[in-house]
DNA sequence: TAATTGCATCTTTTT
DNA sequence: GATGCAATTA
């Protein structure tokens, strides 16, 4: 241990060290915090602590894992490994679980995802028959979150007359009905959304006290990642778990609280300290990460916010690059530029694609900047948009599979009960929900006993219901005895959903297929990857947790060599040698949506700063001066955040390119012709209407059909999600495999992006399989 | 009831 | 430019 400590700065020490009572670190960007966190728990465990006892709650389940790691290589495997560690929603779901029966629900609840609660507030918004383009769904299913997140129960809410009032000077006056029926609907399916998750633990912790008891007792320490983006929520459960023994750690950062939009409550982090006795407080202010450019520029920034708190984040690295400064014409022009930046960085200083990350606002900016990559044969993976979970065809499977172990489950009821086709068509569903309804069963209950209820339905449409029911009983009985493998592929066979894939053999239904494959390998592997793992059953209901709650970043195996894109949200807690921040202009950037208020503007700049810290060395951004967005051509103006930083600290930097179309750029102006600087002040300045805008120059080309050529066994790709990328993955073709259970192989082919990276390898024994990565246990043997 | 077509909306960020 | 939804037709 003493070899650990020995690593840490003082102030890194003293928080490391500090075990009991309630503590705040206040961790400026790249101070090291994980460190801290990681050394902490493992030291507290060196002093005899139980991990039992400690509660360690963390932003994703990846840092979880990885700290999770740390730690085991510190302490050992098997001492880390009682250690509860994970997001809020993961450790509270499990909580849950053991404690259902106490709040009505059964154990085996379904996880709601964010698709299953708008497609059931669109059909209560149906069935009250209100008007649609009024009731939003996604309106109303974000206020209802931040209901929940405020701990404003149903209850509540009718109680609270300036709630209905805000609510109907909005011209909603039913919202009220809306969340109830929303609510009951959700309970009787047996089913938790997200916010659930925190506020029944909430509930159970508050209605039962001597369930508060048992978990005041167990997490005897607690410690909290990322506070800043904690939501009122989360923060009463951790006041209530860390009531008895205020033994509390909470680490964060106000600078880079990203998440208000989302509940984030930033004051959390900004009261902590009357929140609690004898707080002690510690500060992390250097900066290990960047160099001293990136850190006074980001400092100038954030500087600009009047809600903080003071701190001084320094660094003792070198003075480094300028940040550099980059106009394009289009946003064509701006992946361009990246592409051959990243390309000739490449080549100069043999650089990994690894060590590059592009980042952007809105997940819609990927495909510009992916075009240019994918042509100078650039390896890349996208982060985050469209998982593999959410596809249409997985979900469908998995709804299937949802049914068996909660045939309450009224969203993947109504996905699947005429899917594939059978002849239940929308008036019977719509005549099963009023029934359920009326007699406040499932809509699983009345069809089964449809002859007992008055539906008004014909006796072959009866038949047909009855049928569905039979089949989702056998179902139920083959889950007895089979695993989650054989159970999802009898299941795919035997309602027909492979021949409804396989029929029309359009290139869409062939990658459907495809996709079903994986997700059934995925299973394979799931199935015996759990056996191996003591505390798991490895049963259908572990697999859809893990489902319902994995993130794409969760997916991410091993360091496999390619550059990095996505939000700068899901790049909070990364960091990478080179940052590509694009997209800087004005309503992109900071967003449209988000200049209203100042609290608003603040956090885009909060999360502009997180987008400058992730750089170690250099750091680039980048605007367009007119961007396709829905489909057309819009005009831009640099966004204002390029203007507040400190411009010492800046290189601005004039594409060749466009001096060709601008000769008000040109060198004679603006001198060098080499390094075609132009002056700093002039950023603002938008050069004349281009004249010279040929349309051959900027139309949006058409997608390109990309061949692989420097790859001889890669063929192209069905696309699916416009996400596809052949080269994820830190296994390369051609090399050998060791797999747990079918034994060396040689990897014929990869492919697929976010979850689904997959390799189709050729085993010596047992022939070409497709493995999904994020479960395949691979070992590169050569 | 199923399949097809046209239309509107969407883009802020996520557990 | 995609996706989902409503209206339309067989």
């Amino acid at each position: 241990m003493e070899k650990y400590l020995s690593q840490l700065n003082e102030a890194q020490l003293e928080p490391t060290i500090q075990i009991d009572g309630p503590m705040i670190i206040i961790a400026g960007a790249g101070s090291g915090k994980t460190r801290v966190l990681t050394y902490r728990i493992a030291y507290m465990m060196s002093k005899g602590i139980d991990p039992f006892n400690i509660l360690s709650l963390t932003f994703t389940n990846k840092s979880a894992r990885e700290m999770k790691e740390r730690i085991a290589g510190i302490v050992g495997t098997s001492e880390a490994k009682n250690l509860w560690m994970g997001t809020f929603h993961s450790v509270f779901a499990k909580i849950l679980r053991i404690e259902a029966d106490r709040l009505g629900y059964p154990s085996n609840f379904t996880i709601y995802d964010t698709q299953d609660s708008d497609r059931l507030i669109a059909s209560i918004i149906k069935e009250l028959q209100l008007d649609k383009d009024i009731y939003k769904y996604k309106q109303v299913r974000s206020r209802i979150s931040s209901y929940k997140n405020s701990l404003i129960t149903v209850r509540a809410y009718f109680q609270n007359p300036e709630l209905k009032e805000a609510d109907a000077m909005a011209r909603r006056p039913r919202m009220g009905d809306i969340y109830k029926a929303y609510v009951d609907r959700c309970f009787k399916a047996g089913a938790m959304d997200f916010d659930d998750l925190l506020l029944k633990t909430n509930e159970l912790l508050t209605r039962f006290p001597e369930v508060l008891m048992k978990y005041q007792n167990r997490f005897k320490y607690i410690l909290v990642d990322e506070y800043q983006d904690t939501n009122h929520s989360q923060y009463l459960i951790v006041r209530a778990l860390s009531d008895k023994f205020q033994n509390i750690c909470v680490v964060g950062d106000d600078a880079q609280s990203i998440y208000a939009f989302r509940g984030a409550n930033i004051n959390n982090i900004l009261n902590f300290q009357k929140d609690y006795d004898d707080v002690k407080e510690f500060r992390l202010e250097q900066n290990y990460r960047s160099t001293k450019n990136i850190v006074n520029a980001a400092n100038s920034i954030i500087d600009k916010n009047e809600t903080k708190l003071e701190k001084i984040v320094w660094t003792a690295n070198d003075e480094g690059e300028k940040v550099k400064v980059h106009r394009s014409l289009t946003d064509g022009d701006e992946g361009r530029y990246v592409a051959s930046t990243i390309w000739e960085n490449k080549m100069q200083n043999q650089l990994k694609n690894s060590d590059f990350a592009i980042l952007y606002r809105t997940n819609a900016q990927s495909r510009s900047i992916e075009d240019a990559l994918r042509k100078r044969d650039i390896p890349y993976r996208i982060y985050g948009g469209l998982s593999f979970y959410q596809r249409k065809e997985i979900k469908d499977v998995l709804s299937y599979l949802r049914l068996i172990i909660n045939p309450a489950d009224e969203e993947a009821l109504k996905r699947v009960i005429n899917f594939p086709p059978r002849g239940i068509g929308q008036t019977t569903v719509d005549k099963l929900i009023v029934s359920a309804n009326g007699y406040n069963r499932t809509i699983f209950e009345v069809m089964k006993n449809i002859d007992k209820t008055d539906v008004k339905i014909n006796s072959g449409t009866k038949t047909k219901l009855q049928n569905f029911v039979t089949l989702i009983e056998s179902f139920q009985v083959l889950n007895q005895t089979a695993d989650v493998f054989e159970l999802a592929e009898h299941v795919t066979r035997t309602t027909g959903l492979i021949k409804e894939f396989n029929k029309d053999g359009t290139p869409e239904g062939v990658a459907k297929m495809e996709n079903i494959e994986e997700l059934l390998n995925g299973m394979k592997d799931f199935v015996e990857g759990q056996k191996e793992i003591a505390d798991t059953t490895g049963s259908l209901a572990e697999f859809l947790e893990d489902v319902a709650l994995a993130t794409d970043l969760d997916a991410d195996k091993g360091d496999a060599d390619h550059v990095a894109l996505m939000t700068i949200h899901l790049a909070k807690g990364l960091e990478f040698p080179t940052v590509f921040v694009v997209g800087l202009e004005e309503d992109l950037f900071p967003s449209a949506m988000s200049m209203n208020t100042r609290s608003e503007l603040e956090e885009e700049r909060r999360l502009f700063y997180v987008a400058l810290t992730r750089a170690e060395k250099q750091a680039y951004l980048t605007y367009a001066l007119s961007r396709y967005r829905w489909g057309k051509l819009v005009d831009s103006e640099p966004s204002r955040f390029i203007e507040e930083i400190d411009e010492q600290y800046l290189d601005i930097v004039t594409p060749i390119e466009e001096r060709r179309f601008n000769p008000m750029l040109s060198a004679d102006i603006f001198g060098d012709p080499e390094t075609a600087q132009i002056n700093p002040n002039k950023i603002r300045y938008k050069p004349a209407k281009k004249p010279v805008f040929k349309k051959g120059n900027v139309t949006k080309k058409e997608p390109e059909k990309f061949e692989v050529t420097t790859h001889k066994n890669l063929k192209p790709v069905t696309k699916t999600n416009g996400n596809t990328n052949l080269f994820d993955s830190k296994l390369v073709v051609g090399n050998i495999v060791k797999h747990i259970r079918f034994g060396t192989g040689e990897v014929m082919k990869i492919e697929g992006t976010g979850g689904d990276v997959k390799a189709e390898i050729n085993f010596q024994h047992g022939g070409v399989k497709k493995l999904l990565l994020r479960f395949a246990k691979l070992e590169v043997v050569g």
